[in-house]
DNA sequence: GATGAATGAGGATTCATTCAT
DNA sequence: CATGAATGAATCCTCATTCAT
């Protein structure tokens, strides 16, 4: 076997373990034993049990990192709000076909080590500023209403942190209504009210949704 | 020196050795020397390392579901909007009286035991439980829109956590602020967009907020 | 409460847990538990946990001592073997009344205590001596056959050692039938052949052990 | 080193040990300093401590038990005498090679823990079972006179453990000279007297024994 | 490269004994 | 005398990592 597939299909076992067990209670046996190599050859593979979690922990940041793509205005890009909602499906795609990895992020990688604690909350933090920034963007434009962009953005990395730890613990599978759940949510507790309704008759209130999202076409 | 508050002494040094370094590399070693008491003296208070986790951390799991009250709507009680102020004042002054014990149900207690982490998702559940039957009976009194109450329960549970999170790790204390801003947030997200905006001038913006927090009265 | 009456109690207590568990699943925990007494006032009655049991022990060995009496052949004393059965039934009667300590003396004061073991093993060295003068008397007076009664005396020792240890561990009473069983039983081993049957008819049985034991008056 | 080979090294070391020492004043340490392996490599070889103790007792004891065969009636056996002095000399040749695991069984094994107590006591009570059949059979055949057959296979018992305890605790090798002294003994003992003399001249001591031990021939 | 036996530092827990009140 | 909180040495066991084959 080529060394980069029997290196992928050991983390590949780590993955699983680690989301289940935690850093911690995952021994280097548990994960020799699954991967069926031997103690040595873990050790050529990766320099400790510490390396192959970084591995994992990185290959998952990177990859939502990648998910969550900053909102441009320009006229040839999609509305904003199909761009938030490109992003968030992204993410809940990720999080669908990555169950494991997400856990690990999500869970298991806190409170393990000042470095890696440090590299999960300069990624929240970095994803918490994408929202910030986007926010600002928003008001200037006058589509978000004033606010302290900073909490608000933590209410909305924070929402979709839960709804992502409620996903990857249940077999649900209807992301997109979800995706639309969130974001409409998020827009509505960030627009200006304004353009949350228009001429709207009582009754009606499926329709909504829909104006407001594409209101900033 | 009596019992309990030698037990209460021991318990005030873990809270703070577990918060800063985790559960797994927070040794007995580490509290005892803290708590300046011989190593047997530890046993006496406590069964294990486990055990004075468990209370420090069923301590906060108390003491925070003490301060997050189920919203009453007799006519005698405060308007519902001014209830979930105060729950929310309740949960970020205790976020910023007991740092240590915040750190510890958000970061350190999850991944660590199937027990413990289930007595913490519990924990969670009830309190989402208790967002979205709250989000149900907005809805059939017509405040809330129609909407997925789980879901959205979550993204406000979550973003509650985060905002906690961060307030935890940083030294700020403009609490009521920080309140105001994630109701306004949450309601707005929720509100039924009629309340929002009623013959509003396009450039009063501060004024809004608290119409819509009022709206029930 | 008189001093000596306390030490007494505590012994008595603590004769029942040595007696169950042994010497060193024994914890002072446990004597101070059942005797009702503080920690520190153990240690008033007793240097340690050591010498409670060392206590235990010789009075134990001393009390057994006292009744297993060397046989005399004065011609106003009872028949030698009336003595044997004198000796054998005080022996019993100390193991029905004191299960505890005759546990103690079979079972767990052995493999413990270079110091203790040897006077264990002095104890039942002791009685094996005694036991062979008996035998070495015996030959010499001609009612004894030739054999090596060092092994002899052993063999004796031994089946009582074990007949007491069933005894101890069940609740038979019917003492007299097993002392009279081991005499019948040892005094056939050791007796010269000729005493054993003297003109009998071939189908009596009985009777023959009646006209043994009392051969040597 | 091969595996198994290892393993019985350190059992070896073990055996000694715990015969010197006891279980409870074995440390684990010990055992490792004197089979010159590390702290983990015990634990590689071993569950615990105590399997370690179980797997040296369980050997003695399957040892002795096959040492010790059921006496036969058929034409083409020995007789039965010879059954039971090739059982004594087979019990005190594993004696004379073994005396550590003979120490163990006889000493250091009891007042240890309820199920090893259990497992030891319940090998002797089959060994002295298989005694009281064997004596009953006796008893059918005319060989052995009428007794309460389980008070005199306790005897019987008994008197085989302490001249085995004390050949362990002594050098001497004569042991043939032994097996027939405690045969002699209790053959005597169980015999019906009318097998023991037969126009025997007074004089004449030592032959008598070869008589009683071939008369079931 | 692969193996897995060996290592030993590290950590949790127990319990006999002391001593201030 | 009596108490029981405090002590800390002793001991078992785990597990990440190394290294000779």
């Amino acid at each position: 076997m080529d060394r980069e597939e029997r290196r992928a299909q050991v983390l590949r076992h780590a993955k699983r373990i680690f989301a289940r067990k935690g850093y911690h209670r995952t021994n280097v046996a548990d994960i020799i034993l699954r991967a069926r190599i031997a103690r040595g050859t873990f050790y050529l593979y990766f320099r400790n049990k510490r390396e192959i979690f970084e591995v994992l922990l990185d290959q998952a940041l990177r990859d939502l990192s990648e998910r969550i793509r900053r909102i441009r205005m320009a006229a040839d890009e999609p509305s904003p709000v199909d761009q938030l909602r490109a992003n968030l499906g992204r993410v809940l795609e990720f999080v669908m076909m990555e169950r494991e990895l997400t856990d690990i992020v999500l869970n298991h990688a806190v409170g393990f080590d000042r470095e890696i604690d440090a590299r999960i909350l300069e990624f929240y933090e970095q994803i918490a500023q994408k929202i910030q920034r986007s926010l600002d963007l928003g008001v200037q434009m006058g589509l978000v209403r004033q606010c302290d962009t900073h909490t608000v953005a933590c209410c909305i990395l924070g929402g979709v942190k839960e709804v992502v730890g409620q996903l990857s613990r249940r077999r649900r599978h209807d992301t997109d209504a979800i995706v639309e759940e969130i974001l409409n949510f998020g827009l509505r507790g960030v627009a200006r009210p304004e353009l949350l309704v228009e001429h709207q008759p009582a009754g009606e209130v499926t329709g909504e949704g829909e104006r407001l999202f594409h209101a900033a076409h």
